[in-house]
DNA sequence: AAAAGCGGTGCATATTTTGCAGCGGTTCAT
DNA sequence: ATGAACCGCTGCAAAATATGCACCGCTTTT
């Protein structure tokens, strides 16, 4: 759309670092990039890029608008949407950032079904640790955010949270197999692999460790759970997920026991979207769908 | 600003029913007017009007994009005086709707108190009865509404809810100014000045009433708060108001008295705003205080 | 000290928008 | 029934606006 050219202008400066660079990407001159920039600025009231000897920065004001851009240009499209909707198509597309949790059965089946009743309606799944993921909602990137344990929940509107107690895994032929219940001491008796870490399930379990005056001693450090599923299958040890993270039905290939409260604070599972945020129609209804499907799994 | 030029001029045509009018209005020609509307609507990739044979009018398309116009308009504004607020300056304009009870003695002592903390802070109170109050946030007229029970509810965020008891009023001379408690029965008996069947209190003591087997008979009718509070003095009878309608001390010309809530449920005053907008940064403020005075005075 | 990169500007040129006049249509008052 | 009054819309020339080019003054880098 035509009214919002030197909005996308702003962005690519604000991206490119210097009028002159983003010119070339946007392929026009320098000289009308810079005029249309100072010409915004003028009409706003204010500048919004601070000028520094090599280049263009935002400052404090142009943060706001760039804010103020992208939520437009999102609303206009969502706005798109709901007039499409009104002329009888449905179609949309979604787009997620989540933990890496939801990758393996979760999401996968939850997607599909979705697109089973509306074909027209496209994803996008992108994995993002918890901090990255509320940036993610911010910038407008994803639609909605489904992640364990956020780290600041500001401009993070929470749509449904769902207590996933950390969960220990193990081969079958492991010692501690045979018990029903385990505890985080016995554990860290044995050899573990643990996530790296900025990820939630390690940060539970190293605070619970210290209250037992206890020190975590992975054998391997990963940033993958994928690899932590396939490994304690290869070597005698232990590994931890969350139970979304797992094979619903029981013909898992290890033996998982959810690791008690009292040794392992429940952390939360948050779906959620930016704060204040319409979210464009086929977003919305997908959000309820997944937090109804949440809360009916792990009854809630 | 330059580029949401389009957006007024739709909004004006919308506003004038035809495109000649509307160009009129805006000091440019038809023509150029017609191609500024045909151009959206191709780059927008649906018709918002309707042509008809008198003129144009929206179509719900258009007022999706209208609703969205408005939005963004306001939007911009609230940027702007967040970035005002950064370079220092504290402004801004606060606007209102609200019922009539807010302003004898509430609304103008509250935006006295405080725009003596804040000189350049404006505002407009515009009253308006419960449905249009509504109505006013979602076309952003306001950016606040302060009403005695509201109707709809839809895209009503809900800031706080005070309860407010009716309260009948009467002079001292009158023979139901002796009792402790007033029944609303008592109270049918004796000659009453009600108000108009679309504001609230009239609705309750209908509902109410009609609980009863009883009849109102109201030997006045007025859409007047003022006239009521006035015209208990002038002949024996019994009028109704809330009590953030009265004078908090007890200097008061008339006798009130509270009706019980078994006889006439207790309605809300409700402080709201449009549901999802960001408010404007002294508007957010604002609120946030009325509602803490609100909450402290009638301990909620 | 020279080179390279930056934001900003004057001026001629290209592009877009506007105003004017006029077309074909429907509504409304006579 | 009929003409006047509106309506949305369009071709074309004029006005307004945005762009590209060449170049300035400046800072950083080499």
């Amino acid at each position: 759309m035509k009214h919002l050219q030197t909005f996308h202008l702003i962005e690519a400066v604000s991206r490119a670092g210097s009028i002159r660079k983003a010119a070339e990407d946007m392929n026009i001159t320098a000289s009308a990039l810079n005029r249309r920039i100072q010409r915004f600025e003028s009409e706003f009231g204010s500048q919004i890029f601070e000028r520094l000897p090599r280049g263009v920065r935002l400052n404090p004001a142009g943060e706001l608008v760039l804010q103020h851009i992208r939520s437009q240009i999102s609303d206009l499209v969502r706005v798109q949407n709901q007039v499409a909707d009104l002329s009888g198509e449905r179609r949309g597309h979604i787009s997620i950032a989540c933990s890496q949790a939801l990758l393996p059965y979760f999401l996968p089946a939850e997607i599909a079904k979705y697109r089973a009743e509306h074909p027209r309606v496209s994803f996008s799944v992108n994995v993002r640790d918890r901090a990255e993921a509320e940036q993610e909602l911010s910038t407008f990137a994803s639609d909605l955010a489904l992640v364990f344990e956020p780290v600041h929940l500001v401009d993070f509107e929470v749509i449904c949270a769902i207590p996933q107690p950390v969960t220990v895994l193990m081969s079958p032929d492991h010692p501690l197999a045979q018990f029903d219940e385990v505890r985080l001491r016995d554990c860290l008796d044995y050899p573990h692999v643990l996530p790296t870490t900025h990820i939630a399930i390690r940060h539970l379990i190293e605070a619970s460790a210290h209250r037992l005056s206890r020190m975590t001693a992975p054998i391997v450090e990963t940033d993958s759970f994928e690899f932590i599923r396939h490994y304690v299958l290869q070597e005698k040890c232990l590994g931890f997920q969350i139970p979304i993270g797992l094979k619903q039905d029981s013909e898992r290939p290890f033996i998982t026991k959810e690791i008690s409260s009292k040794d392992i604070p429940v952390g939360n599972l948050f779906l959620g979207q930016l704060k204040g945020r319409t979210l464009p129609v086929a977003s919305a209804r997908f959000a309820l769908r997944i937090a109804a499907i949440l809360e009916e799994r792990f009854d809630v």
